[in-house]
DNA sequence: TTCATTGATGGAAGCTGTTCCATTTTTCGC
DNA sequence: GCGAAAAATGGAACAGCTTCCATCAATGAA
């Protein structure tokens, strides 16, 4: 295998010379170039990017962590970072907690073994000593849906998306709106689902609605999982929402197929609204609020790039940065059947009247 | 930052006998190994991979390249060997063509970097030079699902599952079976969707059924094209027919969604079959032939680290290595409402006997 | 007890580029 | 055409670990 030695000997050039006009960096005249470049390939030469990496320090090769590769909106998001990584001609080292399988393994040996110039943190809570291990290792960080302390993070507001969503519902009459979403404390994605949950809660209120702690679902964020939660709550005809809001399109996938499953008419008996933007939602005529996770990929690669390039300690932009989402309104939602004559004054319990066929 | 340098001066021994000592190669004694080890975490040690991987010419790193860690099958698969390598301690280096958007690239300069102790590639299809090249650069290379020829591949018997699947309905009763795969020739996944198109158009000839070509439809494997695809061929009642075998869960999904979306019950109306063994499979009752894709990636994993492990040039094992498949049935197969009455001597167009409510 | 092995250890030469520093060559303004 | 600043180049010192080789100690067989 030819090294850069052997080229710079080819060219005619010093090995300094030939490095930096392989690279690109520091000042070369055009004729050494061309010689260099001509001897390189009449060698086929691939530099060693172990050497490469050991001399300089840059590996260029981005850490992408993430609780789940097999859920829709990481896979999408991943895509997304690996676009713009392939784009910068880095490479894409992979991290998949596996829930919290791997956490402690990702967190405490690979992340700290330096071979890596950034890291993509996807949906990651880290506690305080978790923080301090990452920061100490001092490669640049860039997450998504965090919230990290001191770490530049790309997000959505999920309080908002909460309250939108349920408003969306309700401002189609419905008042009896159940919520499906992530863990309520604690756990994976606490501030995801939190806020989500956070939303959902405060557009009830204001509009005067009840909330039930039976209409407040817990599910793992899978289809599966939604499918179940939303069969048993659907179960009794006379204490049923008419619409649900799933903190996930991949929730709202199971709820439709519960309903579907219970001979519940969809948007007719129970309206659903999801979160992600998944394009199985299309053939579902699923409602969501889209927030383009594959944006947010790549979005957060160019952050994350900037910092690593640039050494100005982060100075680059605001710290966190607040990413679009959208209300694509389909035909899971509409009006309910039976509207509900709830008012501002409602109480609780008093479960106003319910529609039945 | 400590260095292995400070290490062995703290533990009183040579920087060689540390290395020996922390990479557990060669022969330390025991007092030596412990010193070593104190010190090391005394001094809060992390090795350099980089340098480790310059001098040792192993990154402890692998490859996957697939086709698209957005869909289901390839995403599970990741998973699953993701876990292996984590569980061996290899870092996972992910290359997402995405179609074909980044072949070229990732198969000329990435791969080539050596960087990468082995490389997995699923789902892959080389053409005469790019087999060279990667075989050229050198490294171990197991593939699923290729074929890769002369190279180590791990698959499933696409032409019997192709069959299974078609005979599971045929046995049922069904006479007018369609199939949704992918694409006819060239393109990605040539064989495998060949494979299966193959063992359909067996099963069907050894029944004596007759194909159609209306009835063998294209797709690119995502749900949403097969409800397009589907609700085109299922428009003709007349000339509909009565069960359809998707070549992929997500395609199946997707007919099923047109079929309901048309008013068609499943499985009194339409039956449908996929393959892979997708978890929303069973809240929507398919039927299925799981191909235990996790399981897929764990193994291929295995058997690449045994190729990277001991040099021995791959004498270990058969090449080649068929997976296991497992018919799942659910509720979207029955018998058809009307049997046909089709048999063995039935003719083409003939359409008997065709259930109509 | 002695010779032959096996085990443990240290010195030093890699592995393959990058980059600092000093030196030489160009380029330019006047 | 001259001096200063800028550009180009080469030498050599790394980056940080692994491993070959030689040496020395310990273990065991005879």
């Amino acid at each position: 295998m030819a090294g850069i030695r052997d080229v710079a000997r080819l060219a005619g050039v010093s090995q300094a010379t030939a490095s930096r006009a392989l690279s690109g960096k520091g000042s070369v005249s055009a004729r050494a170039r061309e010689a260099v470049t001509a001897a390189a390939s009449e060698l086929g030469f691939v530099m060693s990017y172990h050497a490469s990496s050991l001399a300089s320090g840059r590996s260029h090769n981005i850490g992408v962590v993430l609780p789940f590769v097999n859920r829709w909106y990481f896979a999408t998001l991943l895509e997304g970072a690996n676009s713009a990584l392939m784009d910068a001609g880095y490479d894409l080292t992979l991290y998949d907690f596996q829930g919290d399988r791997y956490r402690e393994s990702v967190l405490g040996d690979f992340l700290l073994r330096k071979r890596l110039d950034g890291v993509l943190a996807v949906s990651l809570q880290l506690n305080a000593h978790e923080t301090e291990q990452i920061l100490a290792a001092g490669i640049p960080v860039v997450g998504v849906g965090g919230p990290l302390p001191e770490i530049p993070t790309l997000r959505i507001d999920d309080v908002e998306v909460g309250r939108r969503a349920t408003n969306h519902l309700i401002s189609l009459g419905h008042a009896r709106v159940a919520h499906l979403g992530g863990e309520h404390e604690y756990g994976r994605n606490f501030e995801i689902s939190s806020g989500r949950r956070a939303g959902y809660e405060e557009a009830m209120a204001e509009a005067g609605l009840p909330l039930r702690e039976a209409w407040s679902l817990i599910s793992d964020y899978s289809a599966n999982d939604a499918y179940k939660e939303t069969k048993q709550l659907l179960a009794d005809a006379e204490e049923r929402p008419t619409a649900i809001f799933c903190a996930s399109d991949e929730m709202a996938f199971g709820a439709m197929l519960a309903a579907r499953d219970l001979g519940l008419r969809i948007p007719e008996e129970l309206s659903v609204i999801g979160v992600d933007g998944h394009e199985m939602g299309e053939i579902l005529g699923l409602t969501t609020i889209d927030q383009f996770p594959r944006n947010q990929g790549t979005r957060a690669v160019e952050r994350l790039l900037a910092l690593v390039q640039d050494d100005d300690g982060g100075a680059a932009g605001p710290a966190d940065e607040l990413m679009q989402t959208r209300l694509v309104v389909r035909s899971s939602t509409s009006a309910p059947r039976t509207p509900d004559r709830q008012t501002r004054s409602g109480q609780s319990g008093s479960a106003s009247t319910v529609g039945r066929p």
